[in-house]
DNA sequence: ATGGTTGCCGTGCAA
């Protein structure tokens, strides 16, 4: 899936990428092949997995975007927006009584609300009576519902981004029925996400661009032994906008090459471009 | 059905 577009893109519009990077200092390279293919405004990174103290803010910034909100501990998890343009009100917020660098949110000049979330993967066993990290995953997504829900306004313009770890559709993962017992693409979490999307009456960017049936992937795991042979993808990787930017939806792209990069990420930057107003 | 890889650190754990 290279690309879709609705119409041609302009230099008023907001491009905005999210990425997995697993690891944003083993992947600055990385980042640098995005903005030559993607020329995103905005960059939403997750599992940064560096304290925000240490976070590369240089190098980010020498690659054109020295506005930054970081959030992050040594060694898990991490959340990150980078932009060209100023950023306000720039917020870590703190889900299941952690502090433990899942969410960033701030705004834009315009007024446009970006978030970059990173929901926890969940573990093995899809059983939140025995298997505590998925009890956190459901939660972490009824407190975010919550708290998006209680926000709701129709002139609202948000962005959401970032890795949900859940892939809701059956053209979302390479099978159906071999997946629908693996944490990701369980029935009880994709209606869990059901539910973040209909708090704030969000639009999957992606969908709205490639409908079902069309097969869209955002990750492939690092133990193929040739992942685009055998091309065992889930799309876990969101970009969902509040109405009043659903009707500026202008293309979405998956950088699919990306997982091919010397020291790829697990995960592709999908970006999306959208009308400001 | 199992095991496969990566990144964190410097071991096993999470993904």
């Amino acid at each position: 899936m290279p690309g879709r577009s609705a119409r041609e893109t302009t230099i008023a519009d907001l491009r905005i990428s999210t990425w997995n990077v697993n690891s944003i200092r083993r992947r600055l390279d990385g980042l640098a092949a995005l903005v030559a293919a993607h020329a995103p405004d905005v960059i939403c990174l997750q599992e940064t997995k560096v304290a925000a103290e240490a976070f590369p803010r240089e190098a980010c910034a020498d690659l054109g975007y020295p506005h930054q909100v970081i959030a992050g501990f040594k060694g898990r998890n991490g959340v990150a927006i980078l932009a060209r343009e100023a950023l306000a009100d720039g917020t870590g917020h703190d889900w299941c009584d952690r502090a433990d660098g899942r969410h960033v949110a701030a705004r834009l000049g315009d007024g446009i609300e970006v978030h970059s979330l990173y929901v926890p993967a969940g573990g093995d066993e899809p059983d939140p009576e025995r298997n505590p990290r998925f009890a956190h995953k459901l939660r972490f997504l009824a407190e975010l519902t919550n708290w998006f829900a209680a926000r709701k306004a129709p002139l609202n313009r948000f962005v959401l981004t970032g890795d949900l770890n859940i892939a809701p559709l059956e053209a979302d993962v390479w099978n159906h029925a071999a997946l629908v017992k693996v944490v990701s693409h369980t029935p009880v979490e994709v209606a869990a996400l059901a539910r973040l999307e209909a708090s704030h009456d969000w639009t999957d960017a992606v969908r709205r661009l490639v409908p079902a049936p069309e097969k869209v992937y955002s990750w492939w795991s690092y133990r193929a032994r040739d992942w685009r042979l055998a091309n065992r993808g889930r799309r876990l990787d969101h970009v969902w906008v509040t109405p009043a930017l659903a009707e500026g939806l202008a293309a979405v792209a998956v950088l699919t090459e990306a997982r091919d990069w010397e020291g790829p990420s697990d995960h592709v930057p999908v970006t999306v471009t959208m009308a400001r107003s």
